[in-house]
DNA sequence: ATACACGCGCTTTTT
DNA sequence: GCGCGTGTAT
């Protein structure tokens, strides 16, 4: 039993540093372990601590412990602390993402579920235009349902390792028998495309570790303990995963706040956490709320406003650093003098105590960052965008990657279908269809029947090159029939014209010749080869302006960089290792770490969920409104609310000394003016807590006080008093700055409030509002 | 096959 | 208010 092992001396260095829980966290080596870890509590220092405790003084094998994260960055993070502490025994534990873990895995044991170990990972984008095709394939409108929707019902099934038999068989509704098809076809084409996806990363392993006793029992032997950091972000599929990896010994360490579940629209399942205790009713409970990050006052408000959530284990955070200075409250008129404002006490901040890398300014969407962008040029301030387009979803980017996946997997259809003309072969979608229908009726995939159409045309325009022949039938041999070339004999003439025939067999020679050469060429040479034999560069300048092309240039010369960071590799494994680490690494993860980096000097500019796990000295939240935070997406649906409480919460206690929530009177959105009321989490924090700078709210008021009672309403901050009577009746047209044009259809009084029913025009569909805060507009 | 115009529909994004 | 995808004109 692990119980058992007493700490060897020497290792008490591990545990001398650490207040009590977080000792007794470290401590516990034996059977289920939860550690409930608040913001700032010194979580990852546990971690790691534990880890090298572990091997340390228990004297465990470091490859008999798996570490699992949730990004490449906070397992890069661990992996250096643990070093810290063990030196070389440190890349023995297996520490990773769950994603890559499961991909080094799958591709190990890749044969057992007949998959190639060549397989691509599919990232989003590929996936719809998988999604795409499979809806087109099952005669689904993909009009009336969007491939995005789609696409996350269907990554919600795999997520919860629901296959598409049971999810048809579980169908209850017209759009779930939809799902079901899309989601049966979208399967095949991945197998077709020798691909899988990110969320099958998970579940075939998650699959192969249940239906194979060998495999399962094998490595249950070997993962003496698990550790799981994150806990509240995992999916039903990483929990099942994490139980199959401890099945046999049971020392499985979980950590987490479940006040910082937000991701539960990737299908973090928040009862993960919150039931733990009673998927192991052995588990030990830590609980660490000692703060190391902000003073009081910013615990303090933050606490009120998780306070208000019900999904949550109490825990109160507490910090020994002082009172500090008071949130700070500040009320614009509208978003461009929120963001001045923000400017502006930027500039007071730095003359004084911070420098522009202690500072950050956080929102909900990304559209919110254009206003502060612009106050920020105009006070010429540097800033650093976190988010937006990101480096790997970069037209450029793509194009090469998509080049280089097609010369490991030339069955790769997606990547296929993006290059195949780009740059311009004059091969367009009408031969593109022509091709796929081709390649349908002999059966064979695209690729082969690319190939087919290469070597008839070989055939007809250079015979078997004389050499070849010359020197097959010297040495004895008759020249070896390929299965292309066979299939060519057999296959008839191909459907295409003979300028885009000859197009795809020059595109098809030169991923051969692609293929040949990196099978024993560095991936730099190949990434040369691809640029040179595409003329890319060129490419690039003809399709776009000076600038713009130099920049994407830029960012080819950036990928290969990264490229080159691979030929120490052996040819055979460096494509593989080269793409698998490119889907599965985040370049959120190389941004923010220069981004957090004090060395870049500016202030940071994030949206409240990219910031999780980050910390500033100085925090601005803006945009505190109803609408925006809690978003209306979340309006009707009160599990919604709750995790954009601890949206907030989760921004407010990522700043040190000072905090500042601001928000606007009126917001320009999407084309439209509108008021939006106070964030109800506002309200939440105590008065006193706040020094409240919002002495311009009330003249808005009375500058704004127009005729119509609505907005009269609408402008009070405090709850408004709506009149006892409906303030609208059925079949008035009213339109709303998110859904648009629609017509009532009912409006009642339900207390203080009222709610209205409208049914908006399209796909939205009819939605029912709290008028106190539906900025609607008669038309 | 490519070039532009029009209209539609809009959170968040660890892998 | 803007980007993207579809549709039509060259």
């Amino acid at each position: 039993m692990t119980s058992s092992y007493e700490p060897r001396t020497g290792a008490e260095h591990l545990l001398a540093d650490l207040n009590p829980p977080q000792r007794e966290a470290v401590a516990t080596i034996a059977g289920p372990l939860l550690i409930l870890a608040g913001p700032g509590s010194g979580k990852t220092r546990v971690i790691t601590h534990h880890i090298a405790y572990l091997v340390d003084a228990v004297g465990v094998a470091p490859w008999r412990i798996v570490a699992v994260t949730f990004t490449n960055k906070a397992a890069r993070e661990m992996r250096t602390r643990v070093a810290a502490h063990l030196a070389d025994a440190a890349n023995d534990v297996v520490l990773g993402t769950f994603h890559s873990i499961c991909a080094r895995f799958l591709r190990t044991e890749a044969e057992r579920i007949g998959l190639s170990r060549s397989f691509n990972i599919f990232d989003d984008a590929d996936q719809m235009a998988v999604v795409k095709r499979a809806a087109e394939d099952s005669n689904v409108d993909l009009k009336r349902y969007k491939e995005r929707m789609l696409l996350g019902s269907i990554s919600h099934a795999k997520s919860e390792l629901v296959s598409p038999d049971e999810y048809a068989r579980n169908a209850r509704d017209y759009y779930a028998e939809v799902v079901a098809r899309v989601y049966a076809r979208y399967d095949e084409l991945l197998a077709a495309n020798n691909a899988l996806d990110f969320d099958d990363l998970l579940l075939r392993a998650v699959e192969m570790l249940r239906d194979n006793t060998e495999l399962r029992e094998k490595y249950q032997e070997r993962f003496l303990h698990v550790v799981v950091d994150e806990f509240q972000d995992t999916n039903i599929a990483q929990y099942e995963l994490a139980k199959l990896w401890a099945g046999k010994h049971r020392n499985i360490a979980v950590v987490g706040d479940p006040d910082q579940s937000i991701y539960s629209w990737r299908s973090a399942d928040i009862r993960n956490i919150l039931n733990f205790e009673r998927d192991f009713p052995d588990a030990k409970v830590v609980l660490l709320e000692q703060n190391y990050r902000s003073t009081q006052n910013i615990l303090d408000a933050a606490h009120a406003v998780i306070a208000g959530s019900r999904q949550r284990k109490e825990k109160s955070l507490w910090t020994d650093a002082g009172e500090g200075e008071p949130v700070v409250l500040y009320e614009a008129y509208d978003e461009q003098e929120e963001a001045d404002f923000v400017a502006s006490e930027v500039q007071a901040l730095t003359r004084e105590e911070l420098r522009y890398s202690d500072i950050a300014v956080m929102y909900r969407t990304n559209a919110q960052s254009r206003a502060l962008e612009e106050a920020f040029i105009r006070a010429r301030i540097p800033y650093q965008l976190i988010g937006g387009t990101r480096f790997y979803e970069r037209r450029e980017v793509k194009d090469i990657l998509a080049y280089m996946r097609l010369v490991q997997n030339p069955y790769d259809q997606v990547a296929f279908g993006r290059i195949v003309n780009v740059p311009g072969r004059g091969v367009g979608a009408k031969t593109l269809s022509e091709l796929e229908r081709w390649a349908g009726q002999l059966d064979v995939p695209v690729w082969n029947a690319l190939q087919i159409i290469a070597e008839q045309e070989k055939a007809r325009t250079a015979p078997v090159p004389d050499n070849v022949r010359l020197f097959e039938e010297a040495a004895g041999r008759r020249p070896p029939a390929s299965l292309p070339a066979q299939l060519a004999q057999r296959a008839g003439k191909h459907p295409l014209g003979s300028r885009q025939a000859r197009a795809l067999a020059e595109f098809s020679r030169m991923v051969d010749e692609l293929v040949e050469l990196s099978s024993k060429n560095t991936l730099s040479t190949l990434l040369d080869a691809i640029l040179e034999r595409t003329a890319y560069r060129r490419y690039l300048f003809d399709e776009f302006d000076e600038p713009e092309a130099e920049e994407r240039w830029a960012n080819v010369g950036e990928l290969r960089n990264v490229a080159a960071e691979y030929d120490g590799l052996d040819p055979s494994r460096a494509l593989v290792a080269f793409l698998e680490d490119v889907a599965l690494i985040s370049d959120a993860d190389t941004i923010s770490e220069e981004a957090a980096g004090e060395a870049s000097g500016r202030v940071t500019l994030i949206t409240l969920h990219s910031a999780k796990g980050l910390e500033y000295p100085a925090v601005f939240m803006t945009a505190m409104e109803e609408g925006v935070l809690p978003h209306i997406r979340s309006f009707d649906d009160p599990a919604s609310l709750e995790e954009e409480r601890r949206l907030c919460y989760v921004g407010m206690t990522r700043a040190k000394r000072r905090l500042y929530l601001v928000r606007a009177f009126r917001r320009h959105t999407m084309g439209m003016s509108q008021h939006n009321p106070p964030s109800r989490f506002l309200r939440d924090i105590p008065p006193e807590l706040l020094a409240q700078r919002q002495h311009v709210a009330d003249e808005y008021e009375a500058v704004e006080r127009g005729p119509s009672r609505m907005r009269e309403s609408f402008a009070r901050d405090d709850r408004p008093t709506m009149p006892d009577t409906a303030l609208f009746t059925g079949g008035e047209r009213v339109r709303h700055p998110h859904f648009g044009e629609g017509i009532v259809v009912s409006c009642q009084v339900i207390g203080d409030d009222q709610e209205v029913t409208v049914a908006f025009k399209g796909a939205f569909g009819m939605k029912k509002l709290m008028l106190s805060f539906a900025p609607l507009e008669r038309l």
